[in-house]
DNA sequence: TTTTATTGATTGATCAGTCAATCAACATTA
DNA sequence: TAATGTTGATTGACTGATCAATCAATAAAA
């Protein structure tokens, strides 16, 4: 056979391409020539590995999720008390991968395609799951359960929202500007929920 | 079959389908066919009074954003105090008509669209100036003009935060808790601030 | 008759997906 | 060692479908 092995590698080149250049092009209308050569391949050789350009996508979203996962997961585990875990949360949101113009577009992106495609909705619905649980659980230990909910909707509202606002390249809030915001509404609800 | 003046009442029925298209697809990757079809006219007649189909959704995000203007000030002007006007503004970003699932899938289609065209970024900007102005000129009287300029930002962040998390459907979050949820950030940033 | 409204038919471009053919490394065999 | 068969990797060329856009033709109103 030519050079064995060859699979994992142009499975992953071909994912990292299409990431870019959905980033680029700010939308999924992006075709399998571009991804291919992007990733310096065959258009043919990405349906050869993927079957389809839908699966293609598939797996480019499935890696986007799991290096937002990674980062949180290393982000807790540094993190000591429940404050400090949930603005190890807040910052990984806004870590410089992912406020990347092009990272952000493509969530947008997929934000879209989720109307059409079941299955991307799954995943977004499991990234909304998870920021979710991530905040309830280390908001519980500082509030009662039912205030910890509320701030969590909060919370996980405004970091799309401030995503999304990006987006448009408009405005003048960064990402530490985005940061303090959350952070700032975080403590003052905490503080509230004190009293 | 031809009555003259047959132009204005086609280009809104033209526009209204595409909304309506877009809604139900939640994207823009429509064809000039549906929409056509969808207002009952050939696809040649859409493009012989638009042009072409940049154009006809050119049209029809700014009749989506006139409407959004025009619910605004009638809710302004039914309002008294500054505080009753930041509620106004609050209600009608998550009244019915723009909570609907079709209108929210109209708007994110939009907000990735802007990633590519310059003129669609412009309209969403113009939303996105016009909501933090009218934040912010009824909170200036309420507070100092920089804390001000900061709940605006928590606040449109927020906005825009409900929305998206809407779109994927997943959430418990309806309209009265969204515009609950917003109300108390409002209020309890207020009573920060006068501390 | 002239102007406006309207459409069916057509075109040209773009793409996803297919397929048969080629290439290069390895194993086997003589 | 050298020839040969085997198989995964890779591609160019092709197909079928879709769609925006055009245009010539028709129908009605002015």
């Amino acid at each position: 056979m030519p050079k064995v092995g060859m699979e994992p590698m142009r499975r992953k080149a071909l994912v990292d391409a299409a990431l870019r250049v959905i980033g680029d092009h700010g939308s999924l209308s992006v075709t399998m020539s571009e991804i291919a050569k992007q990733a310096g391949v065959s258009p043919a050789l990405a349906h050869h590995y993927f079957g389809s350009k839908e699966q293609l996508l598939i797996e480019t979203i499935r890696s986007l999720l799991k290096q937002l996962r990674d980062d949180a997961v290393t982000a807790l585990k540094a993190a000591r008390t429940p404050r400090e875990k949930l603005s190890a949360v807040i910052r990984v949101s806004f870590h410089a991968d992912q406020f990347a113009p092009q990272t952000i577009a493509a969530w947008l992106a997929f934000y879209a395609e989720a109307q059409r495609s079941e299955e991307t909705r799954r995943f977004l619905v499991i990234y909304a799951r998870r920021l979710r649980s991530n905040l309830v659980a280390n908001l519980k230990p500082l509030c009662p359960a039912d205030v910890a909910e509320h701030i969590a909707e909060g919370v996980a509202a405004m970091i799309d929202g401030l995503y999304i606002r990006q987006s448009l390249g408009s405005t003048r809030v960064g990402a530490e500007a985005s940061i303090a915001l959350t952070e700032d509404y975080v403590t003052i609800q905490l503080r509230e929920a004190a009293r």
